[in-house]
DNA sequence: GTCTATAAAGTGATAGAC
DNA sequence: GTCTATCACTTTATAGAC
């Protein structure tokens, strides 16, 4: 592993754990086992380093759904059911992942979007079509926008309020982990529901 | 208005709007449009204000819930119904709220948890009692936590991904306050149908 | 490429005059 | 209580030796 890996990995974990401003170039340096002089050697500046990391944890992030929602093989149920438990699965392994973006999005949000296309993207997906169809064919659907705010709410909301889940409902980590990996059955059921 | 009150205003304001790393006691007392000396005069240091801060929102956050979820005299859908009115209504005019204070709970969790009696409150709540009844009854409802993460993030995730769905529906301030407000009576009928 | 040393700027906090 | 001036320290970033 070169210098430069280590120090975007290090990078990585340092910002999703606290954020652009309460991370110091020297807390990436030590997580890395680097010498500081040499981040700025590969990336110029702390800002350059987290533009790098913002876009590609975005993009990590909605990598998953891009290849599910465009996927011409499955259905609408399917889809669901197929999103939720990779998503779940997926913020498994990266928890810090959710409320780092969304702190973060509160400043970078729209030239990230225009960069990743993410309005055309939705409107050309597969899920898209899809989702027409149903409602012109007599289907009582909500907008989709709620629909999508419905699906992600359900989804990633226990993992942005873990802390209050875990305490209320006294859960170690290992509780926590079962509770949201039940979730991923639950979930696609209980959307079936609401729109029957 | 004193010096002091409006620091705290400022305070809040600012911490909100960019969280604790970010905000610069300068930012504060230029909002506040006081010297920066009186910051410290009035609350010491740049963490105490903070904390007096933190509290306060949280508190604000959770009283909405305290004062529905213990009212004796409705039932448990009057109660959803009641709650998530209000905490929409709430969180139009306090729209930095969620987003600061999931953020920030990252690191002071579980002391103002314990501080707010968080756990107690739940388990103690008219709320809870009806909710259990409930299940006494045959009714096959999902566990507490879940029914809680649902209703939740149903409620206050569209404003913590404010800046995705604006982007994706082509929403402006006044699209997408009406289709928060939208929300208020479509969230009760599918919690309802949810468990149907 | 990697290190040490240090410049340059930012930031929280206080002393002391009024 | 409120101000100006400034200290003490942190933090990003770079110069220059190896």
């Amino acid at each position: 592993m070169t210098a430069e890996e280590k120090i975007k990995e290090a990078a990585r974990t340092v910002f999703h754990k606290k954020g652009f401003a309460a991370t110091r170039t020297r807390d990436i340096a030590e997580e890395a086992g680097i010498n500081l002089a040499l981040l700025n050697y590969y990336f110029r500046s702390k800002k350059k380093l987290f533009d790098i990391i913002m876009f590609e944890s975005f993009q990590s992030f909605f990598y998953t759904m891009k290849e599910v929602f465009n996927d011409d093989n499955i259905s609408l149920e399917v889809k669901i059911e197929t999103f939720v438990a990779r998503y779940i699965d997926f913020i498994v392994e990266q928890p810090d992942l959710p409320i780092f973006l969304m702190n973060e999005l509160r400043n970078n949000a729209e030239e990230l979007f225009r960069r990743m296309d993410l309005r055309n993207f939705f409107q050309a997906s597969s899920f898209f079509k899809q989702y027409q169809e149903r409602i012109k064919a007599g289907h009582p659907l909500p907008s989709l926008l709620h629909f999508l705010a419905n699906v992600m709410g359900l989804t990633v909301f226990p993992f942005i309020t873990k802390p209050m889940l875990q305490y209320v409902g006294d859960l170690d980590e290992p509780d926590f982990r079962e509770f949201v990996l039940e979730r991923k059955k639950l979930i696609p059921t209980w959307i079936k529901k609401m729109y029957l």
